[in-house]
DNA sequence: TTGAAAGCGGTACCAC
DNA sequence: GTGGTACCGCTTTCAA
């Protein structure tokens, strides 16, 4: 029952058409270079009348190109990846390249799992966010064949490797976010992050940011980039002796999570506590209150990530990986507010440590 | 560049541990059957040695199994969907099948387009939620050989071809929340809709509810399941002279699009209005306000659709179709409310039409 | 233009 | 267990 009609060929369709299958192969595949128009229209005739469908697993094996991309994400049940995915669609697709989406959950072996099915995949290319696998790692896996676009959260120079990145400088994003806190004149900003990815980057921004003003950083770490994950973050904080008036997470899930266990705690928000997030997923502006986050370009990524990838291939583009920043823009919205009993002159707070 | 070092075949590995050709295919793809422990450690190891890695194209072009299996969803942007690609890709991926999502943007070419897409890669199989696509256009473009799992939005038979149909009720649904609204005392509901999919079955439930309360039911359309689509729709309604007291939205986008254009318009929710949404994205329950809604168990639905396939694959399924109706559960959240000025006893109202 | 044939990298079957 | 070989469906080359 399983394959009980076998599929029409091109020898088929070559029989069929009365002509040679050369001539099908050139028609159906190439332009058809070099064969009358009369004969073209025969051949498409008959592949059509026998419903041929070529067989893309054979041409692969001939031509060695699979024309298949993937896409390696940590969490495709994110809001923020699915655009980024997506964008790259968009691109390739036209060009005649499907995309294969791949979930990691940000763990190593997971990514490299998911390496080593591009590599017995013979996919085209890679577009990937990548939580634990280093670039070295990457062409170890996959040798030199395989380019590799990435979207990094910190600032990279590019190398010998054919792998390229796109990054937002994260560190920068999180210093520029947390001063805005502490301008607003909040003493307690706690950093909520999750293990992996740009967690490093946005940590360390966050404390430059805080040391600037003299205060004392305070990472609280939870599971998962997950709602239920800044839930149990944020609850945790909020039973705590030293309750910080705001909070600053690392992904706009944990800050949806937070909110909500501020308002199950009876808190309102933004005047009982300040919330931040990243990556401003497309609901985060009718949250109560909405979000104060920040845009990192992933759509322009996927697509840039697309392009560099298809001028890869068709070797356009060769030599080594090349880096490149992508702009970033806070979203200033209502979660965030000056903390209570705020002074006046915010300035004196932040003189009390040592100036910029 | 491109391929200036071959992959290492299944042919040098034979050579290096010194045994057969059909040895090592056997060991590596097969358990190995009659063939000695010491023999198979060797040729583990020479695959290792080598950085072995089989071609799956070459696989798939002898067995004529791709063990691949699409995903073929309406919009990997709505956070509906992730989480249902994500649920099959958990089942299959155990059994060695790789997931490939396709996003058809809900139009009948696209869907076409992704289904010839899935019979060109020759996938094992198909899980789909189809906005026009019926199950004979399905088999028409397929054929028989490739088993197809549906989410479908209203009740199915089951039927002669091998595509089975996992439902829930959305007439149903909607049924039971519009009469809820018109519980709640709302007089004027109107249902905001998108083209395509399980519009229909909405707003035939929600058109029967309300005709059971004797009121007119009203239906806007707007052009996407969006955010931005449902801010427009309701911007329209809003400015309307018979404003109505309840939005119902056939998906949680519309109802995150609605909701903030009432905020826009200086409404205060949900006491100046009424909003519901469809499909019960995990952000609903943070919204301003936490959204009424209903779930309709895609995770479920991922896990059935991707075992229903693996077993037919196998063969341990074969013949018709089935249809299983899908559990639904309505969450009852803060954006709903009776209407401003409802009087206390709501059935006064409802007996003024045809009583249930 | 065409017919014939090699070969991509596996799998599967054969006789030994 | 080995060695040999046919073959999956397509692309590509070569001689006619």
């Amino acid at each position: 029952m399983k394959s009980t009609k076998r599929q029409p060929t091109q020898k088929d369709v070559a029989t069929h058409a009365g002509v040679s299958q050369a001539a099908v192969s050139s028609v159906l595949s190439g332009d058809g270079v070099g064969i009358s128009p009369s004969v073209q229209e025969r051949i498409r005739e008959s592949a059509a009348a026998l419903n041929y469908v070529p067989n893309r697993m054979a041409q692969a094996l001939k031509t060695n190109r699979t024309m298949m991309i993937a896409c390696i994400v940590p969490d495709l049940s994110n809001p923020f990846y699915p655009p980024l995915i997506r964008a790259v669609q968009k691109v390739v697709e036209p060009a005649g390249y499907d995309v294969i989406a791949l979930s990691t959950d940000g763990l190593g072996s997971s990514e490299r799992g998911s390496l080593s099915l591009c590599l017995d995949r013979r996919v085209a290319g890679i577009v990937g966010v990548f939580f634990v696998t280093t670039a070295r790692e990457l062409s170890g896996v996959l040798g030199a064949d395989i380019p590799v676009v990435r979207y990094e959260s910190a600032p990279k120079r590019g190398g010998p490797l054919a792998i390229d990145d796109f990054y937002v400088d994260n560190q920068q994003v999180a210093f520029e976010l947390a001063s805005r806190l502490v301008d607003l004149g909040h003493r307690r900003v706690v950093f909520m992050a999750s293990p992996g990815g740009p967690e490093r980057a946005r940590i360390a921004g966050y404390s430059a940011a805080l040391e600037a003003a003299g205060l004392a950083p305070r990472v609280v770490t939870v599971d998962s980039y997950s709602i239920d994950g800044g839930a149990a973050g944020a609850a945790r904080l909020l039973a705590d002796a030293e309750r910080p008036t705001a909070i600053m997470c690392a992904d706009d899930l944990l800050a949806c999570g937070a909110i909500r266990a501020c308002h199950s705690a009876g808190l309102v928000l933004p005047r009982d506590m300040s919330v931040t997030g990243f990556n401003n997923l497309s609901m985060t502006d009718v949250l109560n209150p909405s979000l104060t986050t920040v845009a990192l370009g992933q759509e322009l990524f996927g697509q840039l990530a697309g392009e560099r990838l298809l001028a890869r291939i068709r070797g356009e583009v060769d030599g080594p990986g090349e880096a490149v920043a992508l702009p970033f823009s806070i979203v200033a919205r209502a979660s965030t507010a000056p903390p209570p009993n705020a002074p006046n002159d915010t300035r004196q707070l932040n003189s009390a440590g040592n100036t910029a």
